[in-house]
DNA sequence: CTATTAATTAACCACCGGTCAATAAGGAGG
DNA sequence: CCTCCTTATTGACCGGTGGTTAATTAATAG
């Protein structure tokens, strides 16, 4: 029933995704190619295909992780022993400084919009994006809007977009993510004041 | 000195422009190969490096137009009778239609960071956000900090880089546009409390 | 008519993602 | 030991990309 045992572990799907996610750290999506992961793993590229039916699959694997993160920092924000207006602003620094700080996984997660990766990391998305609506709201002092919230989060979502071209990592950007974020506690902090 | 006059335009600079352009209006930039244009106006692919030295020249000949237009839709803004809030608005919203509606040449404009056409768009986006952030000063009641109006520009690019990913042009998203404009304004014009 | 020059072609290069028949390798059962 | 069967892997192949360039065509100026 089953010749051939994995045990001599030529190629596994975990050393495929490790290769990937190295190279995905320096390279974006498109530069990392099958080719050069089966390159540096010393097999020829249509062994890869054995494993994972095409190269989407590979990063969405690798993405799926990275949602984990984003998802994990959030609630670390959320847990901490700080004030409520302090951890509205971590979360806010915390999202910017991710996307800052992995951009080529940024891109795939919520920038490119390739028909090959989509789908797969739409959901995922949606539901750190519902994660960061409830936390921001159960963080105000009082009732926001929803739209309100939401357009906080593409400012967040604009700042990293926009930032990338510029910084490698959210070290180079410190400041300009402290002044951001504190723009949108206060546009926040004002919302009250909103009619109907 | 000029033998073979271009009188008989076999092929030229502008034919190959309008055809990339065409192209570029349904598909995106990787989309759009030098193959296909040249498939579609009956030559080789060859005799287009003729006329441009490679495929990012011709891009960023149709995006100065694109860089020019968004511009011109400012200062159309600016030029306006309405009053000064309602300027501001439609600054805001302007630049978010323009960005749905063109989405192709946003995202060569502004989000991707392909290397080729890099560089040359660059300058002309420092351009444009300068002209926005002097709009935006000139029409604001009080004086402004630069990094409030950084924020506001940096929310805008988010809006547009998050709606593409949902719609098509700017009718499609005219409502969520305006929330965010007037949201925007609304951060703006508290502004005046912040500290030091 | 010839020299000059603009324009074009087509073959080439090095990549890419993806497919697939052939093959190697390792037990399991006889 | 030697089959048989399954897994895993190879490498050639497909059609596609952007880019380069030697050779060629065509038109015109002298």
């Amino acid at each position: 029933m089953s010749p051939r045992k994995p045990s001599t572990k030529d190629l596994t799907k975990e050393m495929i995704i490790n290769e990937a996610h190295k190279q995905f750290i320096t390279k974006d999506f498109h530069q990392v190619s099958m080719r050069s992961i089966a390159k540096e793993l010393g097999c020829s590229h249509g062994a890869i295909y054995y494993h994972f039916k095409n190269k989407a699959e590979i990063f969405y694997a690798i993405l799926s992780d990275y949602f984990s993160e984003l998802n994990n920092t959030l609630d670390e924000n959320m847990n901490g022993p700080e004030d409520h207006n302090t951890k509205l602003l971590n979360v806010f620094v915390g999202y910017m400084a991710f996307g800052l700080n992995h951009q080529s996984q940024y891109e795939l997660m919520f920038i490119m919009r390739d028909r090959e990766i989509d789908g797969l990391s739409q959901e995922a998305a949606n539901v750190s994006y519902e994660k960061f609506a409830q936390a921001v709201q159960s963080l105000s002092m009082t009732e926001l809007l929803i739209s309100d919230i939401h357009s906080t989060f593409i400012a967040l979502h604009g700042f990293v977009t926009h930032y990338r071209h510029y910084v490698k990592n959210y070290e180079e950007a410190k400041e300009a993510v402290d002044i951001h974020a504190k723009f949108l506690i206060k546009a926040l902090t004002h919302s009250e004041s909103s009619s109907s």
